[in-house]
DNA sequence: ATACTATCTGCAATCGATTACAAAAAATAG
DNA sequence: CTATTTTTTGTAATCGATTGCAGATAGTAT
């Protein structure tokens, strides 16, 4: 154990007080005679006396921890929305505790009994479509707030982008510029890209172009999946000239399969996608994307949280963003490539 | 509270024991009669009991959670950190705190202490200079593993890149292929960049190539930072022919900077820095880099601390890692440009 | 069968705080 | 100055586990 250890006893008797006494100075909630206070907080000096959070958790019942689970921090969302999740809670007084579980429902359930056994005050959770199901019916009542996926017939808070807007926007944006043949990539784990595929399709029929089955894929959201789906999509008899992807992961890879099939952009074939990352400005030329307003989510998938905390009966929220089209030299126009 | 919430208490009663062994049961170390055993397990499974992590941790004095304690989680060297100890902590059962300090040393100590509040089992620490001095003194005294940086003068277990060296190499490098105007930006809050600038430095020397005091900039590590002093240093009458930047932030800032002042790479000027993030192979043409095996540092941190939890008197151990350098079209040899 | 060990099990203390309740002190009213 | 109300303070219970110690039970040797 912690050598120096001192605990709020000793501060009572150098006090020469009672342990509630202390205790009450500290909470700073209750009365206590200002000379009281003025001992209790001499000692607290002359002692160095902290706290310990572990027995003020036990006995009162609360937490400062919030825990953040998501899919893996690595993909740049994520990075970024924990750590305005991570900057909001340090401003409320809470830490953070960060769980990633590949899209594996085992690890899910496995953290979020974690969270309920550790008594955490809240979770932000971005689930994976299996784990949803269960999601209501599972034994974990704690306040909880879901990102970046939506949960159809559970009642929870939820934060999360206009997704089939979103898609559609970027879509239309494509055809627009004179692409028709568009390939996309959709991840197979979350709800996001079946919503983003929705937009997709409709964009496609509003403008009274086919669906192509071969153009549409269902895929792990990560770099190599997508790299290998992306090359064989551009082996097609008919490849696609435009290639939207549902996440920065797939991009990647798609974005690797590109060069790596030595096609330039947008002459060849148009690349679009989610997500602002540090490179679609880096690269040339610059990416189209749909930025997420990742900051303001995860600030307020935190408030959310922080808000049911207080009010745990409060009725729930969904809060859905929208996300800006960044328009750039991945998607221009055809007529233009001749410049 | 939460409602169904059943306690050892409860198991006890169900399965007609004490609570002494219950716990005995499960913390299986103890011995308990095989009937018993199978008693309490199924009281356990029926009450769906699941011990109270906190309760635990106060009377064992023991935790089940590490802190992460780095300057940005953005930063793609600590997002890939941070992964590796997860998912080492994960498998060891515990979990991690994550806390950015955007390299502010009040922010450090407040996190420090947090750590100590709740009691953690042991940090993993990547702290600012100043902090360093004052670390000896501080009231810490849980296990401890700095990462990325060094502590001269502090006992305590360290995992970083061999930074003079790499950097000897990333420099070496450019003056062979033919580079001779190095410029070159280092971080300035943490000892890596003076580590860095050490081994550039000794590389020019070893060489033969003076030293220009305008070619050598500190700042703070961030991308817009980064950005401005690239630029003003572009502006010199005798312009940089290279660029070594001493961390990905600002290699990206560095190279905005380039793209800004229409410059190419690496014809009119070379650009070579530390990381592997997603771009670097994604830009054209492809950035050299000293690619750090962020798994590794990671994974070996953890592994460190939890050893020193497991034994806590165990000498300490420094632990330096080779970087990677990836020659990549950034610094082709002047000789070759036309090509 | 008796004595002696080795194994199990339960009682109750404990970890370090918070908090219900009651007692004491202070403030206010009459 | 006493009665009543209000504000402070302390005592002790409590949160939900673990664990030292002693008593109970089982096992072994004589």
């Amino acid at each position: 154990m912690r050598s120096g250890m001192v605990s709020i006893k000793e501060v009572a008797e150098e006090a020469g007080v009672s342990t509630a006494t202390v205790s009450r100075v500290l909470s700073s909630s209750d009365h206590v005679r200002p000379e009281l206070r003025q001992r209790v907080m001499e000692a607290v000096e002359k002692l160095q006396y902290r706290p310990n959070l572990v027995a003020r958790s036990l006995r009162s019942q609360q937490s400062n921890t919030i825990g953040l689970i998501v899919s893996d921090i690595r993909n740049p969302f994520f990075t970024s929305i924990s750590r305005a999740v991570e900057d909001s809670a340090y401003k409320q007084g809470f830490s953070v505790l960060l769980c990633n579980t590949d899209e594996d429902p085992e690890k899910e359930k496995i953290y979020l009994q974690l969270m309920r056994d550790t008594n955490v005050a809240g979770v932000i959770f971005s689930p994976t479509r299996q784990i949803m199901s269960d999601l209501a019916s599972l034994p974990f009542d704690f306040p909880m707030v879901i990102v970046d996926r939506s949960v159809p017939d559970v009642d929870v808070d939820t934060v999360l982008l206009d997704n089939v807007e979103s898609a559609y926007r970027l879509t239309s944006h494509l055809i627009s510029n004179g692409f028709r043949r568009i390939g996309a990539l959709f991840g197979e784990t979350s709800t996001t890209g079946i919503q983003r595929q929705r937009g997709y399709e409709e964009a496609l029929k509003a403008h009274g172009i086919p669906l192509v089955p071969e153009y549409i894929k269902h895929l792990q959201p990560r770099v190599e999946a997508s790299y290998k789906i992306a090359t064989s999509m551009l082996q097609l008899p008919h490849a696609p000239d435009a290639l939207l992807t549902s996440n920065s992961l797939i991009m990647e890879g798609a974005l690797q399969a590109l060069r790596a099939c030595n096609l330039s952009i947008p002459e060849d074939i148009a690349l679009v996608g989610f997500d602002e990352t540090p490179w679609t400005l880096l690269v040339q030329p610059a990416i189209t994307i749909i930025a997420q307003p990742t900051d303001e989510i995860g600030k307020t998938a935190a408030d959310l949280l922080f808000q049911r905390i207080a009010i745990p009966t409060r009725p729930t929220r969904q809060i859905i963003l929208k996300g800006q089209l960044m328009v750039r030299g991945s998607s221009t126009p055809l007529h233009l490539k001749a410049m």
